[in-house]
DNA sequence: AGCACGCCGACT
DNA sequence: GTCGGCGTGCTC
């Protein structure tokens, strides 16, 4: 271990400084340690080594007094700290608050802040270029004339530099060869870099794209939001096409001219690769990158680099929230209505909402992003907590696609199928035209489920309430909740009739094969999480579709997020009702968003688009809001409906999931918590109910929800009734502020 | 989160 | 007779 100060050779004797240390455990609070003899008292942020149990963890020095009470014979020495820089009290402050609001342990919130102990460790030095005496005379021009490429890369070079051979090639935007060559030519020298990954830097001189006058007046206002360097949040609305990206990566460019650090968070990262080349088109260089996929040693490398300010901005998910930015100036959530952001697992939080905590405590400008705010970001912007940007038009002039709805109770499909005739007419004719279609339909496999046409019987997952749906390519019944997969069986498995399985329903798979049984020359590609798994894949879709090797795209709901697509002129939607069964408080708010951005893929260039959605409920506010593209009217309705009832945004939610193995025990923590629910004014306790996936995991699970006033506090409520009940160990109660699904 | 201690089945 | 299953309890 690297540690500055080592445990003194000297016993301890009693009075000795004590400090508290939190630890990346869920345990109840900070530990106290002593500060040993020789050692000078680290300052509150500093990460140590101290001795836990009959082990060693790391933890931060925290805040606040020790314990005085505290037997002194319990108390164990410091061991050393890490030269890495303390953690700032902003950031301190974070972890505080997030434990507070979702009533977490504060140290299972500090976990997330230390995502990558390695990084605390020096680093390795690494080998990399300076510029030699030659290289110098060179960059002076005097001496043989140089390619184009190799005068970049001078250009990009200071002398007595060290640079990482990679991130130097893309500084000055040539190949990694180029560099290579300059070395045997002797224009560069090996040198030792200096410990912590250099992360390019944005070129903030390189000019902006051309805005028009609404971007041109939205940017201006981001700018003055991040050069104020005090809080505030923005809210930046527009539709698809109408230039958010570009507006506020000028704000990005605004907060690194501060000299402080920016975040910009993306719900699905995996899967940016289009966004990340719209970053470098504006600043010449990569951002740093973040997210649950990072190797180890990338993650290391960042994280260092992120606490020692080498890294001006940086793009990630989620969890890039709790990185050690020295000095945060603007957090940016881009697609804010997404329920990406929300955490379901560990420490429940909103990342969303975190965001806006983030920079509060950083005096940071924060700027939440869509083209379908959610209602919570609508009504802050109504009431004039956020400030609000709109972009009116499609950037560029190109029209918005015109949505229409084909009533599936008027032009059916045939049976066993899935396309109406009108949305095959349609494709028909957009592929003979030469352009491209995509049919969407947010279900992966091939069918939702697997009935026998003998008995009725239908195939579950043996361990969550769900069908099976089978996978025809792997030939193999998934659940999509655990990991439970099987072979398609041969025979019933309830009444052993043979040949009796039918699937029911369809998934994106079996759309694609009525595809090619209706379109055979079309060249399909399906885009689900089974086909596109990662950046890679999904760069390489993007190429092909941009290079029309594709015409028809069936897709799940990744297809909806930011890609560009600009041959697309038709998008049909093969099932609109579906996100719409079910109780949930936002289905419809939640439909509204995932269809309008599909629709969005469409006509995007020069040809303008078209929207087909198949619907069986034409008349729904849905349906109806897309058509007349009336998504403003659609929310103010849906505020309506929520507001008399004290629902979110409105009121406040917080949802108790009880779960154990054995269902009575379930059953009887459920009902034991429903007896001691808090009563009082301007609060409501419903359930307890099975929870919408009743059986997950192996694990029976109930649920209770908290309903309050908007302006009672739901933290004391939550932690005063978990403290009446005691539940035994094998019961497990998730508590969850502000729950978003499955309502 | 680890890692101990602590009571009940199939092996050298 | 022991090795070892993971239930519950503690770590300054």
């Amino acid at each position: 271990m690297a540690v500055v100060q080592r445990k003194a050779a000297a016993p301890n004797g009693a009075g000795m400084a004590r400090l508290r240390v939190l630890l990346p455990l869920p345990l109840a609070g900070a530990y106290d340690y002593r500060v040993p003899q020789g050692m000078p008292v680290p300052p509150v942020g500093s990460f140590v080594a101290v001795p836990l149990g009959n082990r060693g963890s790391i933890g931060v020095v925290w805040d606040g007094e020790a314990d005085p009470g505290l037997p002194e014979r319990k108390l164990k020495d410091i061991e050393g700290v890490f030269e890495v820089p303390p953690m700032t009290e902003s950031l301190r402050r974070f972890v505080e608050w997030v434990a507070a609001y979702t009533l977490s342990p504060p140290g299972a919130v500090l976990r997330m802040a230390m995502s990558a102990p390695a990084a605390l460790e020096p680093p390795a030095a690494k080998a990399g270029w300076r510029l030699s005496a030659a290289g110098q005379r060179a960059r002076r021009g005097e001496g043989a004339r140089l390619t184009e490429s190799r005068r970049r890369v001078l250009d990009v070079m200071e002398p007595g530099e060290v640079y990482a051979p990679a991130a130097l090639a893309a500084e000055a935007g040539v190949s990694p060869g180029v560099v290579r060559g300059m070395a045997d030519a002797g224009l560069l020298e090996s040198a030792l870099l200096p410990p912590g990954e250099r992360f390019p830097v944005p070129d903030l001189q390189r000019p902006g794209p051309e805005l028009g006058p609404e971007q041109a007046e939205a940017a201006a206002a981001l700018r003055e939001a991040a050069a104020v360097r005090h809080f505030g949040v923005t809210l930046l609305t527009g539709v698809t096409g109408s230039g958010k990206t570009e507006v506020y990566l000028e704000a990005v460019a605004e907060c690194l001219r501060q000299g402080r650090q920016a975040l910009v968070l993306l719900p699905e990262i995996a899967l940016s690769t289009q966004w990340l080349e719209r970053f470098e088109r504006r600043f010449g260089v990569p951002p740093a990158l973040w997210h649950s996929e990072l190797g180890s040693r990338r993650r290391r490398d960042t994280w260092r680099a992120v606490a020692e300010d080498k890294v001006p901005v940086l793009v990630g998910a989620r969890s890039a929230l709790f990185l050690p930015f020295p000095d945060l100036g603007l957090i940016v959530v881009d697609e804010e209505h997404e329920t990406a952001f929300k955490q379901e697992e560990g420490v429940v939080y909103n990342a969303r909402d975190m965001a806006v905590v983030r920079a509060r405590l950083a005096g940071a400008s924060c700027v939440l992003v869509s083209a379908t705010p959610s209602l919570e970001t609508l009504t802050n912007a109504e009431t004039g907590r956020y400030a609000a940007l709109h972009l009116p038009v499609r950037h560029g002039g190109a029209a918005l696609p015109e949505v229409a709805i084909i009533d599936q109770r008027r032009t059916p499909p045939e049976r066993g199928r899935f396309l109406s005739p009108p949305l095959v007419q349609a494709v028909r004719d957009t592929l003979a035209e030469g352009q491209q279609a995509m049919l969407f339909l947010n279900r992966r496999g091939y069918a939702p489920l697997t009935l026998c046409r003998a008995c009725g019987h239908r195939m579950r997952c043996p361990n969550c309430t769900a069908w099976l749906v089978e996978h025809r390519v792997q030939r193999r019944l998934q659940c999509h909740h655990c990991g439970h997969a099987e072979p398609i069986p041969e025979t019933c498995p309830e009444c052993g009739a043979e040949a009796s399985l039918t699937p029911l329903g369809p998934g994106v798979e079996r759309v694609q094969d009525e595809a090619a049984d209706l379109f055979p020359e079309a060249r399909m590609l399906v885009m689900a999480s089974d086909t596109i798994p990662g950046p890679a894949a999904a760069a390489e879709a993007a190429r092909a579709i941009a290079a029309r090797e594709v015409d028809l795209i069936i897709g799940t709901q990744i297809v909806a997020k930011g890609w560009h697509f600009p041959h697309l002129t038709l998008v049909g939607v093969v099932d609109a009702d579906l996100g719409l069964a079910g109780g949930d408080l936002r289905a419809a708010e939640r439909t509204v968003q995932l269809l309008h951005q599909v629709a969005g893929r469409a006509g995007r260039a020069e040809a303008p688009g078209r929207v087909l959605l198949q619907s069986w409920n034409p008349e729904h506010p849905v349906m109806q809001a897309l058509v007349s593209d009336d998504l403003e009217g659609f929310m103010a309705a849906e505020a309506e409906q929520r507001r008399p009832g004290h629902w979110p945004p409105f009121g406040r939610l917080a949802a108790l999931i009880v779960s154990a193995e054995d269902e009575r025990e379930a059953d009887r923590a459920a009902r034991d918590l429903g007896l001691a629910a808090p009563q009082g004014e301007g609060m409501e306790v419903l359930g307890p109910a099975p929870a919408p996936l009743a059986l997950l995991r192996g694990r029976h699970r109930r649920r209770l929800l908290l309903k309050t006033r908007r302006d009672v506090a739901v933290q004391p409520i939550l932690r005063e009734w978990l403290g009446r009940v005691a539940v035994p160990a094998s019961v497990k109660v998730q508590v969850d502020v502000d729950p978003v699904g499955f309502l």
